[in-house]
DNA sequence: TGGCAAATAGGTCGCTCGCCCCATAGCCAG
DNA sequence: CTGGCTATGGGGCGAGCGACCTATTTGCCA
């Protein structure tokens, strides 16, 4: 279903601030984190990620050596304070298909990861129009399938409106209306009560100012 | 009730991931982040928060030159890669209250921002002592009153159990119990039923393996 | 233009939920 | 050793909820 990424860095602030914020994204996750080239090499190896994140800087092992060690290993991103020519060309020369700086927004690494796991190649000139067609998560099976409303319903129960009346009162339509959208939520989620909608709305992200 | 933050440093993927990743736990929210240290000044005047962390090297501005200028602020924690003795006196010298290595896990953070809003100097020879002081999250209000076997529902409903019958097998226990403990909750965190406790327990962080 | 999906709304039925009453056993502090 | 708190359990009541069926209007796309 999401994407299965291993991120490598020394820094573990950087690391654990990454796996979390990449993590809490609907279509991401975070299947292992590395802090230095061999652990990485092994954690590859391990779990098979679809798109592997990496530092240049690290003790012993290197990013560029540890891409340099799995040619055929699955897509990389090199993430690194150092966003110069001479970095990005030592990093294509191993292989890696996205080039980084740490200072970028998060968002277009996020861009970047499903870019990468689509097969696309980030080291060309239009690096901003691949990154932005892959801006929106792809959310997976049933979620795709919720519709504006439906979303609008899930947002509102994520922020703690709960109750038939206070749902239908906020959205300006009646309580029997409500009920309808919500059978068609559990029917669409494979769930079947508030509860768990609730838990899923979280989960996949529809928090404020949904779509 | 929970700490307010204000994070500044220019690699916007630092400075986001932290920010989800510190917010995201129970008793600290982020209140605004800045990616230099004029941005910061004006951040810290306009919404006063309770801790500020602080990159030193950063565009115009340096964290160690902002924190010059705001003499009586909220105390700063430095967070930088060159974690040395020399950086650490500069940031001693313009009154950080702690200092800390990107390299440092993240828990360790959070910790150093609890004791610095608790007033705690982290610049002397026990730092660590004083973290481990400070492992562990400070359940605001009502979160603190829950027993144990509370909270180990509200993780069950976080996790998507919401019947009564599957909460009281998984349990082991009747499911008239389950409902008392239910209503203990409500009681407690001042909300009406399932799907609101749910958003709550997400929120307080009662996930996986909780105590 | 004809059909389909979405948003709106109504009704009924039966089960569950939340709320009130209660009781017992264990445990710890005063 | 008595009072308070927690965990465990029971009964009953009424309201809310989820499941199923139907219907109208709108808008889009083939």
């Amino acid at each position: 279903m999401s994407l299965r990424i291993v991120i490598a860095d020394d820094h573990r602030l950087l690391l654990e601030g990454l796996a979390q914020a990449l993590g809490g994204l609907p279509d991401i996750e975070i299947v292992g984190t590395a802090e230095d080239g061999d652990q990485l090499v092994e954690l590859v190896a391990e779990t098979s990620p679809d798109v592997i994140l990496v530092d240049i800087e690290m003790p012993r092992t290197t990013g560029i050596a540890a891409l340099g060690r799995m040619e055929d290993g699955p897509p990389a991103i090199v993430v690194t304070m150092h966003a110069d020519e001479e970095h990005k060309a030592r990093a294509q020369a191993v292989g890696a298909v996205g080039f980084m700086s740490k200072a970028a927004p998060l968002p277009s690494l996020a861009a970047a990861i499903r870019a990468a796991a689509a097969g696309e190649s980030l080291m060309g000139d239009d690096v901003e129009s691949i990154l932005d067609d892959h801006r929106e998560p792809v959310l997976g099976e049933g979620a795709a399938a919720l519709t504006a409303r439906e979303k609008e319903l899930l947002a509102m129960l994520a922020s703690g409106v709960s109750s038939t009346e206070h749902l239908a009162d906020q959205l300006f339509i009646s309580q029997k209306t409500v009920k309808n959208h919500l059978a068609s939520i559990y029917d669409k989620l494979g769930i079947a009560d508030r509860a768990q909608a609730a838990v899923e709305a979280i989960r996949l992200g529809l928090h404020r100012s949904n779509d």
